[in-house]
DNA sequence: CGCAAAGTTGAGCGTCCTCAAGCAGCGTGG
DNA sequence: CCACGCTGCTTGAGGACGCTCAACTTTGCG
């Protein structure tokens, strides 16, 4: 717990750094953003990368035909854009979901900048590097949980994504409706909303009083376990 | 079509470039792996990345609680290992699928090597993002087609992954068991096979005469067709 | 040739989706 | 102030898609 604890405050510690590094080493342009505006949008030139300050933002990937699907959640000291280097225009939309402020920092800045400075290449391959490890995670997650579960792993991510902040875990305000949340996950609201409901019933998550939109974590261990159970029919079916 | 092949063809043009800039500028350690064996296992440390010169690899991810998961394939260019950058350890295990070479590049080596050919940042940056474009592509593919089209979309991705490297994609040889696919794809063996046998029943593949492993894809757009034909109804709840 | 591994196909079942109804919170306007 | 409409959430009933279990065929290899 407490070596949890000091893993957490070094990361929240390193995101402070990264900050720091940025404000010194390159030009920022701050915006702040409003819920619902985007801070790029799909098909848009790709002329920066975003770091995430305050605020909560959702990636949407956006398909040829119609579809739509939120691939991913970022919190501060998050990076935005990272899809848009190879083809030279950004894949999806980064839409933020609550007030916030994203730092822009031109790309070809940020690479003269890394020249000089190789600390922050280091932090901005740290930082690809780790999307594309989330990324995998969210797709295990997808691939091998029933939906009951992968809505517990869905509230567990973001509690370790709070504690990892520095921030309470136990207490989490979903800025997301259940339709977005489904979306996220791959499955209906109404699913969603069962599954939340089961999961209520069974202790594992606590509704706060009035508005179904907080929810309160008394044990995270509580959702692990709660997955593993989950899993472990499809786990013994692996031993063999 | 021309247009496409031009697009293809650069592609293939910019792999080779690729390799010959890193064969320029950076220590490279060749080494060829077979059927099956890893060029790194999830925990070891992190000290390379690796370029795939030839044969075909997937990434498999491991959880803690035994679920294992293919999270992704990779064939000539692409890089392998760069989810170690962030916690100094591989996260997944690289295994080949054939016999093939890999060219291992000490990523410190590498780095120092940037500083003084910023085009190899660029090509290192662009593979990076281009891998997070996949990752979401995919994550999309599960979360928004069924089975069948899945299954469709995979072999379409297949055949991309082919032409783009100039070579013939109307035949594909998956060197995958169907358990292998519907683990990568997220559904059973029995699933994938069905959805073959559909497909093919329907002409938009064909299997050679002896063995099911070897699948002939007539028209790319014959997929592409059926795919879009999956989603129709979706698209049009997408609709109001 | 014979065995093991991979693949196909069918039957039954369970999870999750669809459709539908009802409720709760909330801002607007009579 | 409360009626009203709107959006979001919950819950139920029924159905479909995909999983499980099982039998059988095909392929590859010693």
């Amino acid at each position: 717990m407490t070596a949890a604890k000091d893993l957490d405050s070094q990361f929240s510690h390193r995101i402070a750094r990264t900050l720091k590094l940025l404000q010194e080493q390159v030009p920022i342009q701050r915006r702040v953003v409003r819920a619902g505006e985007s801070v790029y949008q799909a098909g848009e030139a790709f002329g920066c990368l975003h770091v995430v300050n305050s605020g909560f933002f959702k990636m949407v990937n956006l398909a040829s035909d119609g579809r739509e699907q939120v691939v991913s959640l970022h919190f501060r000291g998050d990076w935005l854009g990272f899809d848009g280097i190879a083809e030279g225009r950004y894949g999806c939309d980064a839409v933020a979901m609550d007030t916030g402020e994203v730092w822009s920092i031109r790309y070809d800045a940020l690479m003269r900048a890394c020249m000089s400075e190789p600390a922050l290449l280091g932090v901005l391959h740290e930082a690809m590097s780790r999307e594309i490890g989330r990324d995998r995670d969210s797709m295990m997650s997808l691939c091998t949980l029933p939906a009951d579960a992968r809505v517990a792993d869905f509230l567990r991510n973001w509690a370790d994504a709070l504690s990892q902040r520095g921030l309470r875990a136990d207490q989490i305000t979903l800025r997301m409706t259940r339709a977005e949340i489904g979306n996220y996950l791959g499955m209906t609201l109404e699913t969603v909303s069962r599954a939340l409901s089961r999961l209520a019933r069974g202790d594992v998550i606590r509704f706060a009083e009035k508005g179904r939109r907080d929810i309160h974590i008394p044990r995270v261990e509580a959702l692990t376990a709660f997955i593993q159970r989950s899993t472990a029919p499809a786990a013994t079916a692996a031993m063999h």
